[in-house]
DNA sequence: ATGAAAGCGCTAACAC
DNA sequence: GTGTTAGCGCTTTCAT
């Protein structure tokens, strides 16, 4: 492999003039360059970059901690984090954690170790408390919304978007709700629970199934909703895959949607156009663009991004 | 930023030494390694991965040239790739192209800039001649077949699933059938024609609308078709989702699916479960996997993966 | 078993 | 404008 010694020798010059040609520094002389330039070509050399990331200190990476590679919701958001990050000419590492502490600290050592300029965290297992001192070492943005001030927050409303999402269904007259979320211990779900309450009332758990994330869940999970003695009349899901299995499953019973049972999912997915299911848009793709804005700033503001109740005819 | 030869210089040790034991080295006296292994948990000391690459020469990092990141068939190509990149503790960085030919080279370079171990073409827009250069500089796998010698792939037979699915939709009857495709120029879409013309003859060109990747455009080209003085009675779309629009498009006509028109979309996505569509399963996650395992390995083989038709109840 | 020292390939401060 | 040289932080011979 021909470096930068033996294109300064061939060329004869110094390897800094070689940096500087490679850098487009001003001030050289014209043969000179042009005579390195030559040699650059004839040798087909290319700079190595390990060595230029070793000796800058920065890598223009940017690592995405994802729990799930496989989930459209995180796909939306990957999306905008890769639309920002092209624009920028950064690179971006895809990081799937499947919710583990272990590689998400994993993760964070790799921007410790120089690999990456900042970490995106699309969603976390581990406590704030655990991640921060990570923020010494690159810039943490994170897409859901925390006080920290160490940390750069790309976020949405949730618990205001779950309660008008209640308050939507409440309003259409229904009176039993019932609601599914991906994971019991998820800040989400705890401020799902907390919108229910607050628009309905004292939770009864067998209104929430949680451990939701594919059509097939919601086809499943529509079956013991329906089950239920007094059945709900309508169910808000985590997510229009979700509520695209549910939706087939109260097909399947004759139940006509939405008078029989309202259906309103989340994220705005193509399934939920295809299948004229009511949605709420928290906008990730924007969320993820913001995110990766922040991260290459290595700024910590906190950017809240709108959602909007998308209204379809499931509802 | 500590670094090795403080630790040394703070564990009254070599940094030969400090390096053996971040490497695991076996032989060292047990008193030497607790004291470096000391020193580095009171620093907190992690190592800098640019300058182990750049001494060692490789990255655990594969780079994955995707035309497209908003795009399912794409998704589930990527979603393999990690999953098995993963398994094997590389890491997988995402590079757009847009199917832009000076992006692609662009990324190439970056292999030879030794930023990755290899890179995996999931769908291109240069002649291989330009790419299969940079094969000197780490393994290229390819999502396509190619008889390149110096390049690996992972792929499906697309001709002859085409032409299965021609078949098949061919043996239910019908003489008048249209299709769908994402790019005029693509691999994919002459073959697409070819076997077209080997199934039904000649293909008129009003029966063949390229540039469709998403719901929306299925919705449209669907309306074109159905305008046809001889209108198809069944259509091929390159893609689940685009199928998806087309269904409802038919819906929106009274069109009784699949008496009135029959539908076969691609790659088995959710929305197609959702609705009910046939589809041809070409596997992308497992041909994801296996190209993301040949370049690990540094493997040209040539891997072909199977896929089959899933027949729902739009055809 | 351990240390000294020569790289890996590049940048940038400094001197001229 | 250009060259010399000291790093960047690590691995890995080669001695001992």
């Amino acid at each position: 492999m021909t470096n930068i010694n033996d294109i300064a020798k061939m060329a004869g010059v110094s390897v800094s003039t070689v940096s500087r040609v490679l850098n487009n520094y001003k001030y050289i002389a014209k043969d000179k360059r042009e005579s390195v330039l030559k040699v650059i070509q004839e040798m087909n050399y290319t700079p190595n970059k390990n060595a230029i990331d070793l000796v800058r200190g920065e890598t223009r990476t940017i690592g995405v901690i994802l729990p799930y590679n496989n989930n459209p919701a995180f796909d939306q958001l990957l999306n905008g984090i890769l639309n920002k990050a092209l624009e920028n000419d950064f690179s971006i590492t895809v990081l799937p954690s499947n919710y583990s502490k272990e590689k998400e600290v994993e993760y964070l050592q790799k921007l410790k170790s120089k690999l990456y300029d900042g970490i995106i965290i699309a969603s976390r297992a581990n406590d704030w408390e655990t991640i921060i001192p990570y923020s010494d070492y690159g810039s943490i943005v994170s897409c859901e919304y925390t006080n920290h001030k160490e940390i750069g927050c790309s976020y949405m409303d949730r618990y205001s978007s779950y309660l008008d999402a209640f308050r939507f269904l409440k309003n259409k007259g229904h009176q039993v709700v019932a609601f599914t979320t991906a994971r019991l211990e998820s800040n989400s779900t705890k401020q799902m629970i907390g919108a229910y309450n607050e628009i309905f009332g004292e939770l009864q758990p067998e209104y929430h199934i949680t451990g939701c994330s594919c059509l097939e869940d919601g086809y499943e999970v529509a079956g013991q909703f329906l089950l239920l003695p007094e059945r709900p009349t309508a169910i808000y899901a985590n997510g229009d895959e979700v509520a695209g299995g549910i939706y087939l499953y109260a097909k399947s019973q004759q139940l006509k949607i939405p008078t029989d049972l309202a259906i309103i999912g989340q994220e705005n997915q193509p399934i939920g156009v295809g299948m004229g299911i009511s949605t709420v848009d928290h906008q990730l793709m924007k969320v993820g663009e913001q995110a990766c804005s922040l991260a290459i700033k290595k700024s910590r503001e906190k950017v809240k991004i709108p959602y909007h109740i998308v209204e379809r005819d499931s509802v």
